[in-house]
DNA sequence: CTGAAAGCGCTTACAG
DNA sequence: CTGAAAGCGCTTACAG
């Protein structure tokens, strides 16, 4: 019977009339052959009687560990990261894992890190999409970064953003696109590094082939003021390469501002494919980056760390979707 | 000098040449009357030197609270439930407070309740958005409601929908729509019951008006067959009340489909002006609601009640936003 | 097959 | 102004 608040395993023990030992092994699921039925079987009914949940904090201390991982995201306002969330939370149920969400550093601001937070108790880290170095120097605790700059010392969970990019090339210059505008996103992570080189290369490799190249934040009107800038050049590009669906969202607004039409006389392209990608009209031809598998791999290969494993890195193929937003070339 | 892994407070205090009770006073930042300067000092930098953090398992089991919120939504697939999250975060840190987020049942799907959870350690509960009576007779602890039906036990912080909802109707009866098609969210929640309503009795009120009624999940192609169904009556509806901002991007889909010009021979309307509102095109009329406020304002209650205190209910004004996707009803 | 004891790292009365 | 001690609730060797 417990004085007050919640029961212990003292009570259930005392309830039971066993001691507190045999409670700790038998509610651990230990008891085969070592304590016996009939005993276990009071044990578990005087816990249930009694509605016994193990204090988390104490299991904690005593243990060393908290089965918590920590998953650091830029922002909470893009899907992209709900979904890598979704994923990261999916293995880690599977395994007594819980996740904890830090958008950092978007809402907590630079100055806090993710590891001076009241949730700190955590086992290790998983980090998606952070700038370079962002996280060096803090807490050494086991991590696997995620959509991150493979030569870092953590194991990596990557897309294959550079077969992603290869392929959006190779569909505009089927098409007979030569003069291409990239409105890059200005945010300093590696896939966008990534994906800025590997465009250059592939329009380098065209014959007749042109990069135009502008910057915007991942943000729709943004966006449509830097697509605008590319359209109104006098060499204005015949594709629009977007590093985001957003930005391409952007994009089109611009060239509809301009009494363009997407896709005849502009092809716009995105990259990601979430949500947004199949609202707009025209639907965007993109690339499909499945954002739950990498979180659900990148868990797998924190789990691994935690177990004194060594996770190989892995790359995730990403996938051209084509749909309304990108056409023939005009002829110019 | 820590034998191995990290410094606890007892290799704070040799390092400092201290007792344990006296770092943790000065750690805790009330030294101030008990603890002298320079005592106080030394243990400060010796706490920096060793990079002292304190085990919040130790912290949380011997206070009896873990000065951590479970924040409870349906799903993170959504912009809104980021929203929330960043505003309740935002509010907690200020309070020394970390905030952990839940997304039930999407994720860990039903059969698992919220505090069976590995990261369980929790003070209280913020659950937005939850279908009725879900989180009842699960765990006692100090809860707020949020977006939620407003007769349960628990406080609530909720959007004034009504009014919300009110206003599209005037909006739309000003415009001399009559007869109005409700695409309305097939879920079981108090913000959609009380929409429903409030639009039922508002063209109730309208001289010659008329509601149509369809439902469909929270999902763009979803809405664009419900919204079809609509539109394909003989007595087509000139304007489409959409429940959410991504059934009125179906919508328009399911318009433009059938060769009908938004908003010149349809108008339609959204809820929630998240990022879809203004990405499509033409951009959406809807009812603006503060997410981030909602999040925010529920932490303050929750922080409130586990104060000791009883936090009053919340009502959040949402705002009409007109935007292109409505016009005059054509002639009828 | 079961129990008594120790100890994880912290904070807080209490003693001096 | 500072220290020694107790105890939060758990799990795990150890003893029997």
């Amino acid at each position: 019977m417990p004085k007050s608040g919640r029961p212990t395993s003292k009570d259930v023990a005392q309830a039971a009339g066993v001691s507190q030992s045999t409670v700790s092994i038998v509610l651990a699921g230990k008891a085969a052959g070592r304590i016996s039925d009939g005993t276990a079987q009071a044990v578990r009914e005087a816990a249930d009687r009694l509605g016994y949940r193990p204090n988390l904090a104490a299991r904690s201390l005593r243990l060393g560990q908290t089965r918590t991982v920590l998953l650091v995201v830029p922002t909470l306002s893009s899907l992209f990261f709900g979904a890598v969330y979704t994923g990261a939370a999916r293995v880690a149920a599977e395994h007594g894992f819980g996740v904890v969400v830090y958008p950092w550093p978007d809402v907590a601001g630079p100055a806090e890190n993710p590891f001076a937070a009241a949730h700190e108790a955590i086992d290790g880290i998983l980090a998606s999409s952070m700038a370079v170095d962002v996280l060096d120097g803090l807490d050494p605790l086991p991590r696997v970064m995620l959509d991150s700059d493979p030569e870092g010392e953590a194991p990596t969970v990557n897309f294959d953003v550079a077969e992603g990019m290869r392929a959006v090339a190779g569909h505009l210059a089927a098409l007979g696109h030569r003069r291409i505008g990239h409105v890059a996103a200005a945010v300093d992570a590696w896939t966008f590094r990534a994906r800025a080189e590997v465009l250059s290369a592939a329009v380098r490799d065209l014959p007749g082939g042109e990069l135009l190249r502008d910057h915007t934040e991942i943000e729709i009107s943004a966006a449509r003021t830097a697509a605008g800038r590319l359209l109104d050049r006098p060499d204005r590009p015949t594709a629009l390469v977007c590093d985001d669906d957003l930005i391409a969202a952007g994009a089109c607004k611009a060239a509809r501002g301009r009494g363009l039409d997407v896709p005849a006389d502009v092809s716009v392209t995105g990259f990601d494919d979430m949500l947004i990608a199949a609202a707009v009209e025209p639907e965007l031809t993109t690339v499909r980056l499945p954002a739950e598998e990498l979180g659900a791999r990148g868990m797998a290969a924190l789990l691994e760390l935690l177990d004194g494993r060594r996770p190989g890195s892995v790359s995730l193929p990403g996938r051209l979707v084509i749909r309304a937003s990108t056409a023939a070339a005009p002829r110019g």
